[in-house]
DNA sequence: TTGGTAAGCAAGTAGGTACTTGCATACGCA
DNA sequence: TGCGTATGCAAGTACCTACTTGCTTACCAA
């Protein structure tokens, strides 16, 4: 039984690549190197293996997490934006193509929705704990700002790949996103190489 | 000759919720009231239609300015992030569309990378200029700074639609996100309503 | 009145698509 | 040896889709 999941694999790529509609199953089964009268056989019908290929992923894709004692916001959020940004990155065309057909298949929603949840609601959370510690004042605006890193995360998976030009390398995009970001937390980032003139702005130089 | 017109505002919104290859030509004619062969009689053929949407809409689409010489950054950049919320989320359905499809209609990229690209620029622009009023810190990430914004106007504009909860209210969004994002620039906004305790961060509470 | 132009209608062509059926082949297991 | 199961192959069905053709109708202007 090891057609059922080069179908699975292969299902995958196409419906990315072509969204519902142009992932024919004579394309897949092609793709996965297998006839196409095995492709019904096994899942019955092109909308059930959609259908699998959706579950399936959101099976293997764990979330990340953030220290639930937070100690160097900058490290754990570094780690944890980057992390965030590969993950979603990996998802963007199955992620675009879902998000462009949810009104003909909104059986997919939970499926487009669920990782921006994921990591809108883990940085929320983590803001609320840093706030408690006293690592990020107390005056801020933490839904929007759990938003505006959510919205960073998100824009630069999914967008990078056809505007790259205004983002930073990749490398150093979530060093330099979490170092903005902390301004907002009220809670900057320590010196940096980067742009490291003298401050025009007091904020606190540590914690 | 006012059927060419139904056919493209028909064209645009099937387009829009289908896809290119949802967008069925009998579908569009219908939707316009208009015989099928009208259609292609105009057009030529549908992806020369789809084209001409396209056009359509970079030239009925006026980007928002910020003032080159900026005086209250808190008002300014609210109404422009209020225009361009509103101006990108018309444009939602399209953009997801032509993202989607990328791939296959290469020629559709300028398209969905015009709006995206106007937002940024305007915004790297004005934050130059701000810095050189004195009116934001010259030690941050000007780039990031405007990704950053920029994310947020996109991912507002292109997810609440699905992920309605995570977003503040509509008429709160563009103020909100403005006063958090000051705070990237190190020039906050003036006091809110909203969350308005006593501050943690000395920040500078004027120019 | 005449002629051009935009539009509708009915029908057809050629190709693609999901899905089915019937039959042949190969492999593993009792 | 024989049997069940997974798979391949060829062909077919029913439908959809882009696009064409030939003909008719209605309007508008010279």
């Amino acid at each position: 039984m090891v057609s059922r999941e080069r179908i699975l694999e292969a299902a995958g790529r196409v419906y990315a690549k072509h969204g519902f509609r142009g992932a024919t199953t004579r394309l897949i089964a092609i793709e996965a190197g297998v006839n196409e009268v095995t492709l019904f056989r096994t899942f019955g019908s092109k909308g059930a293996l959609l259908e699998a290929v959706l579950e399936q992923h959101q099976e293997h894709d764990h979330a990340r997490s953030l220290p639930s004692e937070p100690v160097d916001p900058f490290a754990e959020l570094t780690i944890f934006v980057a992390a965030s940004l590969e993950r979603v990155r990996d998802m963007r065309p199955l992620l675009v193509q879902t998000m462009s057909e949810l009104d003909e298949r909104p059986d997919a929603a939970e499926f487009a929705c669920r990782g921006r949840h994921d990591i809108h609601d883990t940085i929320t959370a983590y803001i609320r704990r840093l706030q408690a510690r006293g690592l990020a004042a107390s005056d801020i605006d933490v839904d929007v700002a759990a938003v505006m890193l959510t919205a960073l995360v998100m824009s630069d998976a999914m967008a990078r790949h056809f505007v790259p030009d205004v983002y930073p390398p990749l490398d150093e995009a979530a060093e330099r996103y979490v170092r903005s970001f902390l301004r907002v937390l009220g809670a900057p980032a320590p010196d940096a190489a980067p742009p490291a003139r003298a401050a025009f702005s007091p904020t606190p130089s540590s914690q």
